[in-house]
DNA sequence: TCTCCTATCTTTACAGTGTCAAGATGATTA
DNA sequence: TAATCATCTTGACACTGTAAAGATAGGAGA
């Protein structure tokens, strides 16, 4: 266990270093083999745990998005009502990819995003299904009633304008403030 | 000229070349080797035009943004009104990317984005600057005045709802019908 | 016309990459 | 104790970006 031939979890080690690496320079100098040196094993050994490096990627986005979810989920329990909620997980939806923009750059800035969001329906993200969660629950405590359309139409403006501003954010260098997100995502409700 | 031992033009070949292949098959399948065989010329031709891949790359992107220029100056040209200049700006932001979702992870896909759009500025980027422009033209139009930061406010939630619908998009393979763009460019002038 | 210059292209070489196949190792289980 | 099996190593391969050195051709100047 742990020093001798065999790893213990080099699975999790695999996925850890490769996301450490990743935070330290960026996607572009991650390799399978940095990733299997870092752990102080064989190039060839993540292949007993990983069909590909894509799969490694994938295991790796998993990770990051689980982090994300949670940081979001917090922000839901620290907010004592709906239009608070929505708000502030529009914050630390922004906040968090400001923080880690090479965690932006890792999970969105990719060709093989696909396998990993597509299955050509976007309810498969964990974090837009919280955020239509917490739509519902908007409507709900303030008796909103909207065609499905509508709601269709709400969701995806929200969400395209958070996502839109964590994008902008992070891959053109412009530094979104937290006063322009207040307002915007207020209007967006209050329209 | 053209057969012989110089090429003519290589540089634009090689360029378009680049375009063409990643267009066929994702920018992942994208080799400065390919793109030197694809012209009929040795792998180290390219080096003549360009410093490295990424410079390659990068003129690539400004040629593909010169075509993204075109399409949305068409919009205008085509709109009678400031409000429906902005409208159709919009529209063809998203189409163009809907119709070539292999040239938005081109763009914006990428932890290169960095020389290619931020130098820390926004108001490089000239589809930025053609959006500020015509905002500013409808601001005159209507005769409304807004403090600085209103019009920043503006600007970036025109911009982030547009990018980020292309976004999710291109990138989750979410269907992004014409009346939610209506719908939601409407609402952001009207509020 | 001849020579030289320079931009352009080729050849050769090297380190790094993902991946596969075959073998080694050691923990588990029969 | 012996066999099994997941896990790891070694070695090999084709492909990548890039650098250095040489070849070529077209134009400039004599």
């Amino acid at each position: 266990m742990g020093d001798g031939y065999h790893h213990g979890n080099l699975r999790q080690a695999l996925i850890d270093a490769g996301i450490k690496i990743i935070n330290e320079s960026g996607e572009g100098s991650l390799s399978l083999r940095k990733v299997a040196a870092f752990c102080n094993v064989s190039h060839a050994a993540p292949y007993s745990h990983f069909k590909d490096k894509e799969e490694l990627l994938e295991a790796m986005k998993k990770s990051v998005t689980d982090s994300f979810m949670e940081v979001l989920e917090k922000a839901l329990e620290e907010s004592s009502n709906a239009d608070e909620k929505l708000v502030n997980m529009g914050k630390s939806y922004v906040t968090f990819f400001v923080k880690n923009p090479d965690y932006f750059k890792f999970l969105f800035g990719n060709q093989n995003i696909t396998a990993h969001l597509q299955s050509d329906n976007k309810d498969d993200y964990p974090p837009f299904l919280l955020l239509k969660d917490t739509y519902k629950k908007y409507l709900k405590e303030h008796g909103l009633k909207k065609t499905k359309e509508e709601k269709e139409i709400d969701l995806l403006s929200l969400w395209s304008s958070v996502h839109g501003l964590a994008s902008i954010a992070c891959m053109s260098g412009v530094e979104v403030s937290f006063d322009w997100e207040d307002k915007i995502l207020g209007d967006i409700l209050i329209r």
